[in-house]
DNA sequence: TAGATTGTTAATCGATTAACAATC
DNA sequence: TAGATTGTTAATCGATTAACAATC
């Protein structure tokens, strides 16, 4: 459940979306293995995922495959990597150098460019002005002028649930349209600006739960 | 769409759950501020979501709210704790003490009982032995025999994708029935563990790609 | 060809929302 | 009482899956 989305306009679903960034990952394992091409059901067998629902998913973005060898894997790979990614890079800003703040910009840091966090935020004075994992710090009052400069569209936002609000309305005016939303509150946005949230919290109780209920409820009940 | 989810046997769904656990933190809120009662819509607005389905929902926990005041906040409170959290506390396991794993272990330090991290696995045997923010930390050799002796239920999975799946064979054959996976691989799990993804890369280049079409597509168009 | 897979539509499934009698 | 809200059912909505003609 984790992952929460706001309503999407766009013809094109969020989970698609998703989706089509899983199956990337796993065809770029299969690229490294010399796999020249799969079958829907392979596909889906290691993304999780139905037949159906992988060749439903491959439509949107317009790579056809054969009915005798399935989907050419570097064809394919180019297809989706031209439907997901900008096509010059495009930078992330964080907002929040905290402790998941910090893990997120060391492991995204030397990823591909369409991934990159190109510029972090926080009130703390101390924390601007320092390069951590690649990435420049800068204090909050220059967040508006970095991220026009920068063209940046897409943020994620590591600040405590009070500061939330207040945060994610100053990126939206300065331009931001994608906010990936760490803190535990909902935001309130105007509407072309899509938000997806994670939170652990919720995810936490969510796994404590079922693992409580199951073991006892469905004990060698599983069909 | 971050946080795809394993289909659930149980009658209360996961969507449910999670939402409890959000009305939760909504009416600790409240309970700071002396709100003695709220109405569903109340609640809604807050937590982003339909008066109709924090109504559905608020019914799966036995609390029956009055209709001249609404819910009573401390018994309705009350009763969502009785319902998610476990009688004693409910220890929850760590693997992986990568960045990632100590961020939430620094994060989830001294909370309540049901969400304590209160152990911690890593393969690197220098990383065993030692206390991090409170939780022990053992080597992956003697997993077994600690969740079996803590009686843990939970576990959290911060191991690189490669190693998952392995991981999770070797948590589920400890007794761990709930799994909240944040390695971008998908697990093949015996019908009774409930396992939880969240993908941060799959959320990053979502809100990257509804970022950029909805900025061009939607362009002062919403209404 | 025969056989398996693809693209795509129709049927299914499950969750959300609307609606409303009962309640205070 | 009149009016608003609750608990709960029926209608709606959207995503997933099943099915199958077309294809190689």
């Amino acid at each position: 459940m984790e992952g929460t989305q706001e309503r999407v306009l766009s013809a094109v679903s969020d989970l698609t979306v998703g989706r089509l960034s899983l199956y990337r990952r796993v065809l770029n394992d299969l690229i490294a293995d010399d796999v020249p091409s799969v079958y829907s059901h392979e596909l889906g067998k290691m993304a999780g995922v139905t037949a159906a629902q992988v060749r439903r998913d491959l439509m949107v973005v317009g790579y056809t495959g054969s009915s005798t060898r399935g989907y050419d894997v570097p064809a394919l790979l180019e297809s989706i990597r031209k439907f997901l990614d900008a096509p010059g890079g495009q930078g992330i800003a964080l907002v929040g150098i905290g402790k998941l703040g910090r893990a997120l910009m060391s492991y995204f840091a030397g990823r591909r460019p369409n991934l990159r966090i190109v510029a972090a935020f926080d009130v703390d004075p101390y924390k601007a002005n320092r390069v951590i994992h690649g990435c420049r710090c800068y204090p909050m009052s220059e967040m508006a002028s970095v991220v026009s400069e920068k063209g940046i569209r897409a943020a994620v936002l590591t600040v405590p649930a009070s500061e939330a609000q207040t945060v994610a309305d100053a990126l939206a005016t300065a331009g931001v349209t994608g906010i990936l939303n760490f803190a535990p509150a909902r935001l309130h946005m105007p509407r072309h600006v899509y938000v997806e949230y994670i939170d652990v919290t919720t995810a936490m109780e969510t796994i404590a739960y079922f693992a409580r209920t199951r073991a006892t409820v469905h004990k060698g009940t599983a069909r």
